[in-house]
DNA sequence: CTGTTTTACGCAACCGATTGCCTTTTATTT
DNA sequence: AAATAAAAGGCAATCGGTTGCGTAAAACAG
């Protein structure tokens, strides 16, 4: 009876290096700083760590009365999962990784917003990283989330990247991989996105409806499949119209800046035949061409009517308040993370993408309010 | 000679479930989704695991040559280090953890982007979580992170948080907590902030020197030590050129949102004796007084001038634009890493924060302009 | 009262890197 | 040349949770 005792007592002990450790380990137990794992519990109840695993994730195949048990313990020794043990096991973390430009910028930080509530709401945790639009960055950052066994990333193009093989690691180990806003469109994925190309007709559009007759398009860089549909739904709307679309009227900058939505606005001002719209692919661009005209004089919305892209927080400052197409970040973000989650119930199918489209509005703000 | 080979051949392979797990284990590395491991490189090389961890980390006690050959092999198997199972070890990631309450205002996404950018440079990986400024999500928060095993926190308290009692299990475990902007008074820890006082008090100096006369301040919540401060500031430099302050220019505010600051604005403006400059705590409800009053058709900066705080984008951008008080946000990020990743060499003493104050300047553009 | 299924749980390998201690070999000292 | 020190590397435990397989006991069927 007493050897049975004892066995019973040493059980579950892990294997250890010295003979005395058992006492050692009962006087570390008494120190606040000792840490409770599933092999205390077990110590406690004289279960196997194995029972104690399943019970506390609710497997069927332990009993519900010793469930309920080993869940009480666990609360009452104030045990907390050693995720880090988990993830090494599964080979995956629960982290999600996210690959952006940068962070400070209102689009990317409501996006990011999005990712982490409901990433967090599900119990994930959210890494971020930027590339500062540099692709090589953006190429070390996608290894690092991939080292740190993320199960999923959210990523946003950098404005150079052409190349996205640096993504399809994660596909070769079936992570999901959700593009936002800046997609590539060669490479098999999620991707969640609103319809630049109608949303871009519909903002030119109504400055056709407000009586332009030369407006002009603020474009971004052109490899990135966004701006390519902004631009190709301004001049698609134009050609609606029967306006004959006027390169001289169509700039292509590179990160549409502030200072280059000047520069590109007092050239355009400069004009013999200057416009009398400016269709923004962004807001910053579009309110630097706000601030340039007002200085040059030109009247907004009279003799220049402005409509930028994204509704960021400077939209609704500037004076005049810039029109806008509204961008639902945090609802993509949110939307993103679903798609990641949902991820381990089903087999992406080789070649086939997801993509998730959603609606943007016009917001139609004194910039570009010429009527009534 | 034959059983030597053989027995070489199997030392360092894992112990394996089943008899036939070599053959298998020799199919298996044909697929191009396998990871390799030390072992492998061991196995290549015939060295044992702890020789190949070893040599990685260039320990001393590994010769000079076969550190070489082991990196090189490593490099060219393309050896990938699974931080997950050497944080297991340790019991200690190289993720850093970022505690804000909300990731979409202007300096804290600056603060997250120095604070990522100095992380990544130096190989940690930045964990995000934000408690919308609601103290239970903040407590839930810190308990995630210190789950997750981060080897350091960056923290801005949220609105509501008065006790602070859920960072105690970070300095227990002698894991560094650097608080930013909004820090606890009362807790051992590193703190990286600006010196309110001093840049309230400038800038309450600032308008006076304008020709103000009654000044009103837009004060925060008063148990966070940055508005409190800035209300001190605010108040000693009034006494300081014999001002007598008012209480009724004293508005506390919970959250200086804009409708808040809009409505302050309206009813100081409704007084019979309106202040003739304002002093905000932050940019937002600045650039809704200066909106509210030229609504209600008062001149800034003749009949008010305006000066608000942080320097965000949207300071530069109203008109007139609003003279403020620079927040190096970015930078102070970047020493909140620094802080962390310094902390693992020196022990904090029991009792004692290591608090580092950056300088701010009072950044004077038209909305506080008045002579000349 | 046997034979079969189900229930409930234990065993031990496993994930991959780290590290204290020990052994063997080589270099240095007297 | 013997003794000591230093260098180089291996052994095996360890971190903590997970899981395939095995088994004893209880429930059920016949």
């Amino acid at each position: 009876m007493y050897f049975a005792l004892a066995l019973n007592d040493l059980k579950f002990s892990r294997t250890q290096h010295f003979e005395g450790q058992v006492e050692r380990s009962k006087i570390m137990s008494k120190k606040k700083n000792k840490v409770v794992t599933i092999y205390d519990i077990a110590n406690e109840l004289n279960y196997s760590p194995s029972t104690i695993s399943r019970a506390l994730k609710n497997h069927k195949s332990i009993g519900k009365d010793t469930t309920k048990q080993i869940q009480e313990t666990a609360k009452k020794l104030g045990y907390r999962p050693n995720s880090l043990a988990a993830s090494l096991r599964n080979n995956r973390s629960n982290n999600i990784g996210i690959l952006i430009a940068r962070i400070n910028r209102p689009f990317i930080s409501s996006l990011i917003s999005g990712v982490e509530n409901s990433a967090r709401a599900a119990g994930y945790n959210v890494l971020i990283s930027q590339s500062d639009d540099n692709y090589k960055n953006e190429v070390a950052n996608a290894k690092a989330l991939y080292d740190s066994r993320v199960c999923g990333i959210v990523a946003s193009l950098s404005m150079e990247t052409k190349n996205v093989d640096h993504f399809k690691q994660f596909i070769e180990q079936d992570i999901p991989v959700v593009f936002v806003d800046r997609v590539p469109s060669d490479l098999n994925s999620y991707r969640v996105i609103i319809d630049n190309y109608s949303a871009a007709y519909k903002a030119t559009e109504h400055l056709i409806q407000q009586g332009c007759k030369r407006i002009a398009h603020f474009a971004g860089a052109q490899h990135l499949n966004v701006y390519k549909l902004r631009k190709n739904g301004y001049i698609d709307a134009l050609k609606a119209y029967d306006i004959t679309p006027d390169k001289d009227l169509l700039i292509c900058m590179s990160t549409l800046s502030f200072e280059e939505g000047k520069e590109a606005t007092s050239k355009l001002l400069n004009m013999k035949n200057p416009p009398d719209g400016i269709f923004s692919s962004n807001d910053t661009a579009a309110v630097s061409a706000i601030m340039e005209a007002k200085q040059k004089g030109v009247k907004i919305p009279e003799e220049l009517a402005v409509i930028g892209f994204n509704d960021d927080p400077l939209a609704s400052i500037v004076e005049p308040a810039l029109s806008t197409v509204s961008h639902p970040a945090m609802k993509m973000g949110e939307l993103s993370t679903k798609r990641i989650l949902e991820h381990a119930d089903k087999k992406m199918e080789k070649g086939v993408s997801e993509i998730t489209i959603l609606d943007t509005e016009v917001i139609v703000r004194a910039s570009s309010k010429r009527l009534k």
